[in-house]
Parts: C-alpha cells; structure tokens; sequence
DNA sequence: CATCGGTA
DNA sequence: TACCGATGG
C-alpha cells in the first residue's frame, strides 16, 4: 500500500500560479475535499460544523474556503467524484475500515480519560465521505457553477483520462494515481499555502528510461492502491529489475514472486473505467443563493463563510473585467 | 500523505 | 536500499 514510492520517481516542480492561468483542473473531489474534513474540523468542537440534527457540514465551509483559491488564480475547476468502488480495491477498503475502527476504538478511549485533544485528532482519522457531505457539496457546487463530473469508477482515473484526453489542463490530487492512470500533467497542492507542484508524466518516463507500461510495473513492483508490492523491491530496486528484465512478467519470473490479480490491475492502471465527458468552462458563481444554501439553510456561521465568499464575488468581477480587456 | 529515527 | 512504526498535518 506504500505508493509514496512514487514520490521518489516522479518529476515534480514547482510552477507559478501565474503559469497556470486560465488552466481548467479536473479534481479528484473526494481527495480534495477530505483535506478539508480533516484539517478544518480538525481542531475545532463537533458542534461548531455539525447542525443541530447532527448533520455534518464542515464541507460547506470547507468548499467556500477552498474554491477562492481557484478562481483567485484564475483556474477553473471540474469537480469529479467516484463512482462505484472497483472489486480490486475490496482488500483496500477492508484495510481502511478496519484501521477506521481501530481509530475510533481509541478515539473512545481518549475520550474516556478525558483527553480532548487526542480524541480530536483521533477524529480526523475516522472521517469519511458520508452520502449527505456528498449531497450538500454538490448542491453548493452547483450553485456555484462549479463543473461536476461523475467517474463510472475511480476519480483519480476519470480525472487522469480527462487530462489525457484534452478535456482539461491538468488533473489535480494530492496522490500518485493520476500518474499512473496517464495523466500528462498533475497539479499537487492546490489547497495548502505557496505554489502548486506540477508532476510531469513525460518528464518522468525520461527520466527513468521507461514507458507507461514500464513505470505502472515498477508501481506494482513497489505496491499500490490495489496490491501489496513485491517483499524486499523498492522504487530503485523496481526500476532496475524493470529496465532488465522488460516488465513485469519478466521480474516475478525472476524473482519467483506473484501479485494477486497482476493482469487485471496493470489494465486498469493502463485504461482505467472513464467517461467522455464536456465541460462548460464558463463558470459564473451565484454567490448569493450559494450563501442562502450554507447560511440561511444549513446555519453555518455567517462568519465562517463569508470572506471565502467576498473573495469568490470579488475574482469574478476581476476575470469579467478582464475578458473584456 | 510526508517525514523521521532506527533496524536489517 | 528497504521496511517499520510513530507522528504531525
């Protein structure tokens, strides 16, 4: 499961939000939004994003503050989100719903003795995307007229093949996968402070003297999403065992090593489950009924939400202004 | 997910 | 070089 292996061979750096202007960004919906859940609610009391019915919308304010960040630099996003887990990932799931457990069986714990920081943090660890977060963010999104894609399966790979295909600029995620999937270009860190990371597909396969082929083999090696790696290979180890041996058949029969499922997942990863889709870059934001949805109908917090709303208003009146200059 | 200290 | 467990975000 440690594909932060890929870290180590990907081709990252750092651009400008002044190179990207104009760019539209398909975003893994789901990765982009967990940010939020974890870090915003994170330190803060339950009830403060929790309406009185219990129903969380931290992802209300977490979306009003997140989206600024966009259109202040002129990007457009498309919102994709999943669709139905692929069977490969079972093993996957079952991993995180067992560790999720396990983090709230210690969360109890903590909040047993008392411990309120503890249970806090333990809290992030047990979030996850119920159906109404998911509801309530469409339903802002789409007041905000925010593009919003469906993935037949994985985000990562609909937003991948959309970067592949022309459909947007870049893909954007925090993760590896869209590499993997083919993305040409994927935009990191979108929502944190400084210049987003650009990961470079062609850059990489340069490097390291592989095609895509070559470098999803060398992930498989090293472990994914879907499968453990190979005991003892690493991202230098893959590469090299890869570059001898052709691919990946060539190195298990080497090694004597087997991956569940290898044929499967190295098609996924090679044409991943995705949807042509057409997207209507001409985003204009209802701000205020976007507000009335937060505010006046979930009672999130005037305060909370409002100076990511002003900044919303006030790009749009600076990009109306430029399209006529 | 990233980083780190420590081990094999 | 890889693996592991812990930890902060």
């Amino acid at each position: 499961m440690g594909n932060a292996d890929l870290r180590d061979l990907a081709s990252i750096r750092d651009v400008p939000f002044a190179e990207l202007e104009g760019s539209v960004v398909a975003v893994d919906a789901h990765n982009w939004l967990y940010r939020y859940l974890t870090t915003t609610v994170k330190w803060t009391s339950d009830e403060k994003y929790t309406t009185a019915d219990g129903v969380e919308v931290a992802n209300l304010v977490g979306v009003v503050q997140g989206l600024p960040k966009f259109f202040e630099h002129d990007l457009i996003p498309v919102m994709v989100f999943d669709g139905a887990v692929t069977d490969l990932k079972a093993d996957e799931v079952a991993e995180r719903r067992e560790k999720r457990e396990a983090a709230e069986e210690r969360k109890a714990a903590a909040e047993e003795r008392g411990d309120a920081v503890e249970a806090a943090r333990l809290e992030a660890r047990t979030q996850r995307l119920t159906d109404t977060i998911q509801e309530t963010t469409r339903e802002l999104l789409e007041r905000l007229d925010v593009p919003v894609v469906e993935a037949p399966a994985e985000g990562e790979a609909q937003c991948a093949r959309m970067a592949a295909a022309g459909t947007v600029d870049h893909a954007g995620s925090e993760d590896y996968d869209t590499l993997l999937f083919g993305a040409p270009t994927t935009l990191r860190q979108l929502t944190s402070k400084g210049d987003p990371e650009l990961m470079d597909l062609a850059a990489t396969l340069e490097d390291l003297g592989l095609d895509r082929q070559g470098l999803v083999d060398v992930a498989m090696l090293c472990g994914t999403d879907f499968n453990e790696g190979v005991r003892g290979i690493g991202p230098k180890t893959a590469v090299k065992a890869v570059t001898e041996h052709g691919d990946l058949w060539g190195v298990l029969d080497a090694r004597d090593a087997e991956i569940p499922n290898a044929e499967a997942i190295r098609e996924l990863f090679m044409d991943p489950p995705a949807t042509k889709v057409a997207i209507d870059t001409d985003v204009n934001p209802d701000v205020p009924a976007a507000r009335e949805y937060v505010v006046d109908e979930w009672g999130v917090a005037a305060d909370e939400v409002e100076r990511g709303f002003e900044r919303i208003a006030e790009s749009q009146v600076q990009t109306g202004l430029d399209r006529w200059t």
